[in-house]
DNA sequence: AAAACCATTGCAACTATTTGCAAAACAGGT
DNA sequence: ACCTGTTTTGCAAATAGTTGCAATGGTTTT
């Protein structure tokens, strides 16, 4: 089939190990190792990934897990992970686990098998789950910090503070939040941007969501019309545009009635009517920023041998609010509900 | 680390290779393989997978390429491919060739190093390139057809009648058909569906579009205009709800003085205002069915040694018209450009 | 001139598994 | 007891690369 080390080593006339040094950077004479790459090169020599996983140890690929390849914020996150690991030749395996907490456990048992490092984005289960799951081998989070674990998320507290403080200048008083999947971290951060709503002098009532879906928020909608909110912030764009659907069809007018914020600036964001103000999330950086992190990670462990001191990096990428069509000045009376 | 087949035999009193035969069906004493079954159980012996591979040549994964991720159609199919690789123990490497031509060059070799079969969702490319690319491996195709490469489809003529009917018994005599992006095979079978317009009293007129997308939608909506149809086909769902978002934002009322279809049925479909009438495809089964093709491809490959003779398989998926809220009676004249 | 040192290179062992070939074990028939 | 034939088993080679150790050869130092 393709040529071995031992083919380039013919050819050029050296021994295989001489050619294993030349190309990996080993100490080798100047003028040898251009030979070694040169004969390389015109054979078209390709290292066997095999052979050298089996020597070294190492599988050369990342994986990484989603919750649901049918959210786009994930398929974002995706996008920017698998841009990074173009240019490192570590292909990356992509896995989806259906928001199960079970699938998750199984998947990461499987892949730690096919990888030398995994993504874990936006995890389910509980911290203590989750710690003994990353010790297990290298891993980074993105969207949910566990301690003793490094992760990359968006500063979902500063997402919210800015809409607030849009939505306050806007007149609205009391604002309704619909939380997202309880156990999702992200959650948990979120809500703690809503920390501001007081010194704004904004009332905000949670109101839960099943499930970080389109029908979760259709579902939700009913429950913020009973409450007597003026305005909407939603855990994510998905529900948000569950709500305004559901919204539109009681002929509860966006945003003459009701305003109405997402979270993460998916596509779809400003695909639907009114355009959804949003905050924005940069999803593509996230999962760009994850890969790099974890790629370092490998360097590390590869540098120095055990080196097990407990990483708790924990980078912050800035979120900003987009003002679309679904957010407008306060009706002066809330929607009937 | 881990138990290898050296640790099993030991522990069972066997030699490594009575141990690899007894686990891989080889022949073998009935008790002796119980016994070994056993204690490899005890142990928890999981195969290496590297060494596996360097003395088989075989990596017992498998590879998918989609043109964009961001597409929901795409991560549908993948949804179905994984969970039929899922019950195969052949983990599956997706990738995202980001409706590149070259990238989907590069994607193909580097991911025919990785795996043993690959399967190309929609590819971009001439045949002759395509048909290349398939000899340098195991391939199957969704959504292209290629002589001499099996596939995997949808039945895009059937369904595009089904929607010409449904526009037909509406009242509608003029269609425009807004065309996927040249070079995409889809693209071909679907317009001949358009075939059956002429039996129907239907004129269609073409449209082109740039690319499967939103924004080429919206470019589109005012093209569409100009022709005087009152209805509108769309070559996917992203491109009509697109079209719908213009549409609407210059004031022409869907469906009242404008029908519009679309293909794929993807999630976004029903979250749209109105719900979008659509030729619903069996993403899932598609990626399931494509998978399921390609596993017996390389169990074929394995049994007879180089069984290269061209398999002209190419399933058709049924598609079935989603009658939803885009599609009305036919105004009595076509809306003004 | 011998000794010491350095960079460079090759040898050989090692990784975990599969598999062709031959040996061993065992059964049945003579 | 011996031969034959079949099943069962083990040995050893092979896969393609990496890496510790030793050897080589040239240069510098004493």
């Amino acid at each position: 089939m393709s040529a071995t080390i031992n083919d380039v080593a013919r050819v050029a006339g050296v021994s295989p190990s001489t050619v294993s040094r030349a190309l990996s950077g080993g100490p080798v004479n100047a003028a040898t190792r251009d030979l070694v790459r040169r004969t390389a090169e015109t054979l078209g020599y390709q290292p066997n990934r095999a052979a050298r996983e089996l020597i070294t140890g190492r599988t050369g690929a990342l994986g990484l897990l989603v919750p649901d390849l049918g959210n786009p914020y994930f398929t974002e996150v995706i996008k920017g992970a698998s841009s990074r690991s173009r240019t490192s030749s570590y292909p990356i395996f992509v896995s989806d686990t259906d928001e199960h907490v079970a699938r998750e456990h199984e998947t990461i048992a499987s892949l730690r098998h096919n990888t030398d490092g995994l993504i874990l984005c936006s995890p389910r289960g509980t911290d203590e789950e989750l710690l003994a799951l990353a010790q297990t081998g290298p891993t980074v989070m993105v969207s949910r910090h566990v301690p003793g674990v490094p992760s990359v998320m968006g500063d979902a507290a500063a997402g919210i503070e800015q809409a607030l403080q849009h939505l306050g200048a806007l007149g609205h008083r009391k604002v309704a939040y619909i939380n997202g999947p309880a156990g999702s971290y992200s959650e948990g951060r979120r809500s703690a941007g809503l920390a501001a709503a007081q010194a704004l002098g904004i009332e905000v009532v949670e109101v839960p969501a099943a499930a970080p879906t389109f029908d979760a928020g259709v579902l939700a909608a009913d429950l913020v019309l009973t409450t007597g909110a003026t305005a909407i912030i939603a855990f994510n764009d998905l529900i948000a545009i569950g709500v305004l659907n559901r919204l539109t069809s009681r002929g509860i007018r966006v945003p003459e009635d009701m305003s109405l914020v997402g979270h993460d600036d998916i596509p779809m964001a400003s695909m639907c009517t009114p355009n959804l103000t949003t905050i924005a999330v940069q999803k593509e950086r996230l999962g760009f920023t994850a890969t790099d992190l974890l790629l370092r990670l490998l360097d590390q462990r590869a540098a120095r041998s055990s080196a097990t001191e407990p990483d708790d990096t924990c980078l912050q990428l800035p979120s900003m609010l987009v003002v679309r069509g679904s957010t407008g000045v306060a009706p002066s009376t809330p929607p009937r509900s």
